[in-house]
RNA sequence: GGCGCAUUGGUGUAGUCGGCUAACACGCUGCCCUCUCAAGGCAGAGAUCACGGGUUCGAGUCCCGUAUGCGCUACCA
């Protein structure tokens, strides 16, 4: 049978880069093997879930690159079998109906509340069986259930034996019956708990792997449970370690805000390619290699759920240093693909970023093309994410630019006589024919040693003149870049700053 | 509290059947290159492989225990 993954998220908020990583592997597993990669909204908590948080969802996905085969599925559309599938473990005799009442919750620290009745019923010995209509015999269920007695529907777990499975990453399970509490499938009002919705749209779905975070190795004891209940086979599981923050605690928006959202990668210019190759490294590696930049096809073709690691990974960033707003790896690494890209895998991803600054203009793709692409494949060495190209980068491409404050005390103010020197070296140059970067070079540096000054401190104040930075590409080719008429202009205008 | 999972330099990881003087990448330091900064090249610092026992001629690798972290323990997903 060819294989069939899913990948499930819940609409809850934006897609998280530790859910993004699971739809990655997913993708993966299912490109690899030439499989069916599925997308189900899980939308069953009508109260958090949101159209918007979907649109990111699929945008996320979108821009990573994972495309999903068949319909997008949404959980809640399946409410009604789910109900169906209760009822048939029901009449079977797998499920029972529990009429105790509803428990008020508290709606404070829900996670310390369950720890602390848990640990009450474990002090007194509690019995996972001791429901008391467990075993109401059915003719009374059914009266009772008639006569509009409200009820949740549990599954009854057998009282002797234990559940089995075969994880792909995390070896052979077992969980004893004793351990797992008869749980709530339908709840009193009809809607139908996650345990069930999910193990019945993977049945109705066709799944055959199911990849999916750790936080469910335990989950997976019941659902497999229900699986039997069903009379389904269960599939093959495979769990991913969890992505950890610095601390080693729970990487969540709450405390870390937008550094676990996939989208904000987007939004600050990583380029699609470097941060799928980084969150695919988060807790796999290839198994016959050491290779760490790897394309999509390279990914697909080193897949195994063999190289996925037991331990979480930690997911590194500084949140009191701009520098180190999110993991240095992944900045480094979408430095490499800004790089190494080819430059026309590259240019749509500049221009994007010009037109969303302002900087674009349409000349840029027709006759000033080759001077565009020269220009990106000169600047493109020292930037680590698209944004650089219209904040450090955009001097080139516009005549408004903010000048760095280092950049001018150390290149401008330091020599006075550059007050001087500047305008004059503007206007040598404005005599220079043709102009490029050869003849640019010889004229500058004729032009320092007739006043004796050094060629380098009109280079780096030049550098500063022509594009506000401090650092950059070699002098020479600014100034070809950015022509005579604009270098003229701007090395007098930069006597002003001196 | 119970059950489960994990534990190799700051981070991501490699270490197949036990032979390691513990490998690679990011980051860090220094040097080279040089008009700056990157990139690149070279060199280097950083790990008694969580801790304690055991098995063995020999353990990061096997066994037991402890600690720590995380997950689950809901009529949440």
């Amino acid at each position: 049978m060819s294989i069939r993954v899913r990948f499930a998220p819940s609409p809850t908020g934006y897609l998280h880069i530790g859910a993004a990583r699971t739809g990655l592997y997913n993708w993966l597993y299912a490109r690899k093997l030439g499989g069916k990669f599925l997308l189900r909204i899980e939308d069953t908590d009508l109260q958090r879930s949101t159209d918007e948080s979907t649109r990111s969802i699929l945008e996320g996905l979108a821009w990573l690159g994972l495309d999903y085969d068949e319909e997008l599925v949404f959980q809640s559309a399946n409410a009604d079998k789910h109900r169906a599938a209760a009822l048939r473990m029901l009449a079977a005799g797998r499920a029972y109906r529990d009429f105790t009442p509803k428990e008020e919750r508290s709606d404070k620290n829900v996670k310390q509340a369950i720890a602390e009745r848990a640990r009450d019923r474990a002090e007194e010995g509690f019995d996972m069986r001791a429901n008391p209509y467990r075993d109401l015999p059915s003719a009374e269920s059914e009266a009772r259930a008639a006569a509009g007695e409200p009820f949740a529907v549990r599954l009854k777990v057998p009282r002797e034996g234990r559940t089995e499975f075969m994880d792909a990453v995390y070896g052979p399970q077992a969980r004893a019956y004793a351990e797992i509490e008869d749980l709530v499938l339908l709840r009193s009002d009809g809607h139908p708990l996650y345990n069930l919705s999910v193990v019945c749209d993977d049945i109705e779905m066709g799944i055959t792997d199911i990849i999916r975070g750790q936080d469910h190795l335990t989950n997976t004891h019941k659902q497999v449970l229900i699986y039997e209940a069903l009379g389904a086979p269960a599939p093959r599981f495979a769990h991913l370690p969890l992505i950890l923050a610095p601390n080693k605690g729970k990487l969540s928006k709450r405390k870390h805000g937008e550094v676990v959202s996939l989208t904000t990668y987007r939004d600050r210019g990583f380029l699609p390619d470097a941060f799928r190759n980084f969150l695919a490294l988060l807790g796999w590696s290839p198994q016959q290699s050491e290779q760490e930049i790897m394309s999509r096809a390279d990914l697909i073709a080193q897949f195994s759920l063999a190289g996925i690691h037991r331990a979480p990974a930690v997911f590194n960033f500084n949140e009191t240093d701009p520098r180190q707003w999110t993991d240095q790896k992944a900045l480094w690494m979408n430095a490499e693909y800004i790089r190494t890209l080819p430059l026309a895998e590259l240019t749509p991803f500049v221009r994007a970023e010009l037109e969303a600054s302002g900087l674009w203009r349409p000349e840029f793709a027709t006759d000033e093309r080759a001077w565009f692409e020269q220009t990106v494949e000169a600047i493109r060495h020292r930037f680590f994410t698209l944004k650089d190209f219209s904040g450090q980068g955009r001097a080139y491409f516009a005549d408004e630019f903010e000048f760095d404050e280092a950049a001018v005390t150390k290149n401008l103010k330091k020599e006075p006589r550059l007050k001087e020197l500047l305008p004059a070296l503007a206007d040598h140059l404005a005599q220079v024919e043709p102009f490029n970067a050869e003849t640019s070079e010889a004229a500058l540096r004729a032009f320092a040693d007739e006043h004796g000054v050094k060629a380098g401190l009109l280079i780096n104040a030049g550098r500063t003149a022509l594009t506000g930075q401090a650092v950059g590409p070699s002098m020479f080719e600014v100034f070809a870049l950015i022509g005579r008429a604009r270098s003229v202009a701007r090395l007098r205008a930069a006597a002003e700053r001196v």
